[in-house]
DNA sequence: GACTTGTTTGTTAACGATAACATAGTTAGG
DNA sequence: CCTAACTATGTTATCGTTAACAAACAAGTC
């Protein structure tokens, strides 16, 4: 029994049709006769062939798949995105090639070089800030790019994403109403997390535009920020500044964090201390308290993404870059309540 | 200004030498000069010259990529699985194909026929339950293929997996000895989820086994179940069978749903009832009380598939098909703490 | 110096599919 | 009935790379 692979010469063969005709049954808009096709497509299964994707992508210099890159698989946020993102994308015939590149943009660098060499249809990558040589190497791949998650204020292609600055707007805002005046911010100094840094910078931003003292700053520690790290983080807030009366976290998981340790010393959340969060994770529906957060909507995000792709690559003309704003929702929870509105 | 792609002939021209020394020159182990290669790199760079995998692939008859499936993207899990896979694999050139089933083995097998066609140097699988169609195609594909998360009794290939169904012993057996005798599980009923079937399987076993009511099986809907639905699935059980004085949940994210539900209602976890998760999740350490897990060792599942793969397709011969146990630990939380056990 | 061995480069063909063009047969219109 | 228009299939060339073989040259051995 010879383990030669079966090609479309043998299914030919044996169908006694031309390789190009089964070419053909095998692509659903060719004009082959229905029986032709029934016949060569019975003679394929029993063969046991299998279509080379490959060889079809290089002849016909088109690939079907889309490369994207986030950050880290093993966040739901990302994960939500990729996932609406492939299920849109997957119904087109497209595939997704993933990669996570830990938060590092040289990690990112080497995983968008490596995609390149498969000549995807199009790239997506996390966030704006690149190295020098990603940049190039997008600009030269000339497919469409898509930046996501950011607002970068240089793209280089299209951009699906949001401020994460400007998110921290209406979650100041809602604690300066609700009377809370010494408020810190947990996070957002991680390397290779702008996003984090971003929404840090804008806390400080809305907090001065509303001559409150903005220097409550803790350290979080190395990225992914975990809930772990929020506790510790709170740990130290309530050491080193115990008259706080707010905490925004750069994220749900370190909020989450936070809010246990603060159950863990019998210090009431949101008597004592209103806690938020970032992201709308599932942990700020079912926290006890709920988190007060903001709903960034990865799916949206994701599926912005795909639509903005199939659009352009089934026009003909290469589209000017385009820019879609996802409007982050503010979400109240009990983390943040005062008196009977909890 | 062409469009035209900047092959290795123009690179070849460029630099004054034939298109097979170029191709040497990105080879890393291959016989060229160390002064024509960096002569060919230099020239390579500068006009943007990007290799094509694709033609190399097909032309060498080998790839350099593993496709993989999941049942989701939004599993902290599986998301470590594949995280230590993607790690170890590419750290030796290999990338990761990567697919998600929404737990359903029709969309595997619709999946896992367009991986096939990319030619994978290998594929892996979650889990031993596929189509008869998926189960033909693997085979058929004559590359080493491996099912994880399971110990399939009828496996297709390699397995680095472990008992879903035993790993309840440790935790019926924990509760048993503490006292508890009422003892009810959450979930295990959604359709696809085989591993939390097989667990709800292994804990009517276990019950069994001591003399124990085994009855107290409490559905728990959809998959993927989620915190919400464990919150839902705890109050059907507080009103139905009150008397209960511990709950094993199909996962750590159905028992903190759980136990959050329980201090919404002032019922005290661990003293009124015990409750135990599955999964070591990072909520089971922060979680206000800890929980009592399973840990399953998700990366070292990834990273035993990744190291088991890289020696088949570093060897010659087709070894025969291999069968690592990876070992679950007890993870003791304060979940089901007795006295000043706490 | 002839011979072996090793290093570096080149030539040719092929991987498995599809684009582009060509051709036989079929139907429709006047 | 003849031509135009369409349908179904075949032929040829090619996508960009690397395997396999070949050859030129340098270095070491006796």
């Amino acid at each position: 029994m010879t383990q030669r692979t079966v090609t479309m010469k043998d299914v030919a063969r044996a169908a006694s049709v031309s390789v190009m005709t089964v070419s053909r049954a095998f692509k659903a808009s060719s004009p082959v006769s229905a029986d032709t096709r029934d016949q060569i497509l019975k003679v394929a299964e029993e063969l046991g062939y299998v279509l080379d994707s490959t060889a079809a992508n290089l002849r016909s210099q088109r690939s079907d798949f889309v490369a994207v890159t986030i950050p880290s698989l093993n966040n739901a946020n990302f994960a939500d995105t990729v996932s609406a993102m492939s299920d849109a994308l997957g119904k087109a015939g497209l595939q997704i090639l993933l990669g996570h590149t830990n938060y590092d943009i040289e990690e990112e660098e080497r995983l968008v070089a490596q995609f390149l060499q498969r000549k995807p249809a199009a790239i997506v990558v996390t966030g704006g800030r690149h190295t020098e040589r990603t940049r190039r190497l997008l600009v030269n791949a000339r497919i469409p790019v898509v930046e996501t998650w950011d607002l970068p204020a240089n793209p280089i292609g299209h951009v699906v994403g949001f401020s994460n600055a400007d998110t921290m707007e209406p979650l100041v805002a809602h604690l300066h109403k609700t009377g809370r005046r010494r408020i810190a911010f947990i996070g957002g100094d991680a390397a290779g997390d702008t996003r984090g840094t971003d929404r840090r910078k804008g806390f400080i931003r809305a907090m001065q535009a509303r001559g409150l003292d903005a220097t409550r700053l803790v350290r979080a520690g190395q990225v992914p920020i975990a809930m772990k790290e929020g506790a510790a983080a709170m740990i130290r807030l309530l050491t080193e500044l115990p008259d706080t009366d707010a905490v925004i976290c750069v994220s749900d998981l370190s909020a989450f964090g936070a809010v246990s340790e603060c159950a863990r010393r019998g210090i009431s959340v949101p008597d004592d201390i209103a806690i938020a969060g970032f992201g709308a994770y599932e942990i700020a529906g079912v926290s006890h308290p709920t988190l007060t957060t903001i709903n960034p909507h990865p799916r949206q995000i994701g599926r912005r993404t795909a639509d903005l792709l199939l659009t352009i690559l089934n026009g003909q003309e290469q589209a000017a870059a385009l820019r879609f704003e996802i409007a982050p929702e503010f979400v109240k929870g009990g983390s943040t309540a005062r008196g009977d509105d909890k």
